[in-house]
DNA sequence: GAGTTTGAAACT
DNA sequence: CAGTTTCAAACTC
């Protein structure tokens, strides 16, 4: 890792130092926090190999690809944090968990940078207070790879919050490339971090960032060929994407206060460009998408400033390649944008939250060993679509453009989702809860189910992992990347970290909350991250959601009641914008930055939260612009899941009691990768014994 | 490139 | 909560 300095060709010593630096805090992250010490940097080390050596081939790949990318353009787009992730708010709120670990000490950095920059302390930690874009951290969270999680549980997973909205999820990354394995190693092993340092090495000016980012979104987009490497695989819609959007917003982050100054010079091309010339970016409108990764916006009455806009909904902000006119979603409105963000939050918890989720188990979920997955994945958009016309055949299908079938959440007419029919998805729900026995409701049960987990299940989230395979899912879909996902470790720290990663600030109380009942829950409920959009999923992470090997209506239906208490839990937390969270917090915040980490606390407080606390927070939260319009309590409430818009938290409060059989499997999918760490729950599933445990968990929900 | 269609998001 | 309007993407020509 260290070899980083040395490798980048373009940084500057100082540079690399930083890098190193950035490192080392990380490690400390995972070794516990304590900055600038030897041992951490042994730690370090230690943690260094790991990677299995992989790291410098990695690196070097690495270095190279990122030169490549200089040629390519870059999509120099942040991304919004959500909830992040501040220096010292971090350290206030959260300072023991992982992902603010890995937050604080991204924030050192980037204050240091920011110093040398000329700009205060104050500044930044204000800054990166509110703002919520998705931090490096998260994607390293969501990236990382089991190695990290193997070894040093971490988790770290920050909330990420944003979701696999189908717009970042378009991007994604070209399939076509084939990545060298190198690449892939390095999404795998190094996993984020690597990149990042990777990546802020070379970025030494807002070109170079978006060199860096277009590298990310290379190695992101590094074609899956089904290998276990591809692990990185991006999925449309899903966590991989926002990875992508994570990944470069954590750029982005670090180098904030430094693009900002550029943004003076560079912004003013950017802006003009945004406001000035609509058409002219508008490449193709059909693709909206650069190439490489970020569709672009073509809003040009909402100032992309409402879901309307992809940018917006995705949590990032508008970049060049944008038509966007007026826009408002850009760094130098960062407060407009946040606080909108809020007011739509605050109507809708789950907005920002990943549209597109997995079912906790799939069955086939399991990699082949060609790195492939069995089956086609789960992955079921959040709240269905409500196709009347298109049949579910075009990309007006948000299911379909997310290349997921459909499911009992939809409402479409006539479905012939290429990727699963709605029927299809019925009926196979009812074969499963027959099987499962368990949970046999009936689909309606499961139905509900789904549409609250959704919401609230971790494992539905679907986040990308990067390490596993992400090939296609059998689907094959054009654009399907699929989702892979992974379960990160989850360390102990992790839960910790999950619960107190801070998304908001706001949640800053709930979070202590959270922080407990994040724990319990993390206990039980494995994490998955949830690539895809990743972020989301990084919820997933619970999500890890193996896949169990039931099929998602089988848990919920076992769990059906804690699997939403759980989903929903996660769900807030999560944000958005969460990203993964290694462990179970990231699921929470994935859903939203808002709260969830309250919701965790699930048992004790979701009640309170429901009906208040969730409520009171939001409205506090609500920015004061917002709440012109906004109506705080509203939000909390989303619609049904059916609905576009989510119910957060009702089932919030079972979450205490936790283990929800979906959880439970998805910990146990956990475990698996993380050996070193037993699986708290009974439930816990291996790999191997994904049967086994599967059925216990469904017993254990069911006595639950 | 302009116009139409579509369905999500927002509003009432 | 349901119905309507607004919006921007997807699509067609």
């Amino acid at each position: 890792m260290f070899d980083l300095s040395s490798q980048g060709k373009e940084c500057k010593n100082l540079d690399a130092q930083k890098v190193v630096e950035d490192h080392e805090d990380r490690c400390d992250g995972f070794l516990q926090l304590l900055p600038g010490s030897l041992q951490r940097v042994q730690e370090y080390e230690d943690f260094a190999e790991n990677f299995e050596g992989v790291a410098e081939v990695t690196v070097d790949s690495m270095t190279n690809d990122l030169e490549a990318s200089e040629h390519q353009r870059g999509m120099s787009r942040r991304c919004l944090q959500f909830g992040d992730a501040q220096p010292e708010a971090t350290a206030n709120c959260s300072s023991s968990s992982l992902a603010n670990d890995m937050i604080t000490s991204r924030s050192v950095a980037t204050t240091s940078e920011t110093e040398g920059l000329g700009l205060s302390h104050v500044d930044l930690s204000v800054i990166s207070r509110k703002r919520q874009l998705v931090n490096l951290s998260q994607l390293a969270i969501n990236m990382i790879p089991q190695h990290y999680g193997e070894k040093s549980s971490l988790t770290v997973s920050k909330p990420s919050g944003i979701g696999l909205h189908l717009n970042s999820i378009v991007n994604a990354i070209p399939m076509g490339r084939g990545g060298t394995a190198s690449m892939k190693l390095a999404v795998d092993s190094m996993g984020i971090q690597g990149i990042k340092s990777a990546s802020v090495m070379s970025c030494q000016s807002m070109e170079n960032m978006q060199s860096c980012s277009d590298a990310f979104e290379k190695v992101l987009a590094a074609p899956q060929d089904g290998t276990l490497e591809a692990k990185a695989c991006v999925i449309p819609g899903s966590a991989a994407s926002e990875s992508l959007c994570t990944m470069e917003s954590i750029d982005c982050q670090t180098t904030l206060h430094r693009k900002r100054e550029l943004s003076s010079e560079h912004g003013d091309s950017n802006e003009m460009f945004n406001q000035q010339s609509p058409k002219k970016k508008r490449k193709k409108s059909s693709n909206s998408t650069d190439g490489e990764g970020c569709k672009r916006c073509n809003c040009k009455k909402t100032k992309c400033l409402k879901l309307y806009c992809d940018c917006f909904a995705a949590g990032i902000y508008c970049a060049d390649p944008c038509s966007c006119q007026g826009c408002f979603n850009r760094p130098e409105y960062e407060d407009t944008v946040l606080e909108t963000r809020q007011q739509i939050e605050s109507r809708n918890p789950l907005a920002f939250a990943p549209k597109i989720v997995q079912p906790v188990t799939e069955f086939p979920v399991t990699s082949r060993e060609d790195g492939n997955w069995k089956t086609p994945s789960s992955a079921r958009h959040k709240r269905g679509c409500n196709c009347k016309r298109s049949m579910c055949l075009k990309k007006y299908c948000e299911c379909y453009q997310a290349n997921v079938g459909c499911s009992i959440g939809c409402r479409c007419e006539g479905c012939k989702n290429v990727f699963g029919k709605k029927e299809d998805y019925c009926v196979t729900e009812e074969i499963v809860n027959r099987g499962g026995g368990e949970i046999s409701e009936s689909t309606v049960a499961a139905k509900k189910d789904f549409l609250n987990s959704d919401l609230c299940d971790p494992h539905y989230l679907t986040p990308l992992t990067p390490s596993f395979q992400c090939s296609d899912h059998g689907k094959n879909a054009p654009k399907s990347r699929l989702l892979s996902r992974r379960c990160l470790p989850s360390p102990e720290s992790d839960l910790t970290v999950l619960a107190k990663s801070p998304r908001s600030p706001r949640t800053s109380d709930s979070n202590d909350m959270l922080l407990e009942t994040s724990k319990e829950n993390l206990d039980v409920g494995s994490y998955c991250e949830g690539i895809n959009y990743n972020n989301a999923d990084v919820l997933g992470d619970g999500c890890h959601h193996t896949p169990l090997p039931n099929h998602p209506s089988i848990i919920l239906g076992s769990t059906s009641s804690k699997a939403r208490e759980l989903t929903s839990l996660s769900r807030f937390p999560l944000g958005p914008r969460s990203g993964c969270l290694s462990s179970g917090g990231s699921l929470r915040w994935r859903s939203s930055p808002i709260t969830p980490m309250s919701s965790l606390d699930g048992t004790k407080n979701l009640q309170g939260l429901d009906s208040d606390g969730l409520s009171d927070i939001l409205e506090d939260d609500t920015p004061e612009i917002l709440k012109d319009t906004s109506t705080p309590n509203k939000s909390v409430k989303t619609s049904s899941p059916n609905g576009k818009r989510v119910s957060p938290p009702h089932n919030l409060l079972q979450l205490g009691s936790s283990s929800s059989g979906p959880l439970r499997s998805g910990r146990k999918f956990i475990l698996k990768a993380v050996p070193s760490f037993p699986p708290l729950t009974p439930c816990i599933d291996l790999k191997g014994s994904s049967n086994q445990n599967r059925s216990s968990c469904q017993e254990n929900s069911s006595n639950d």
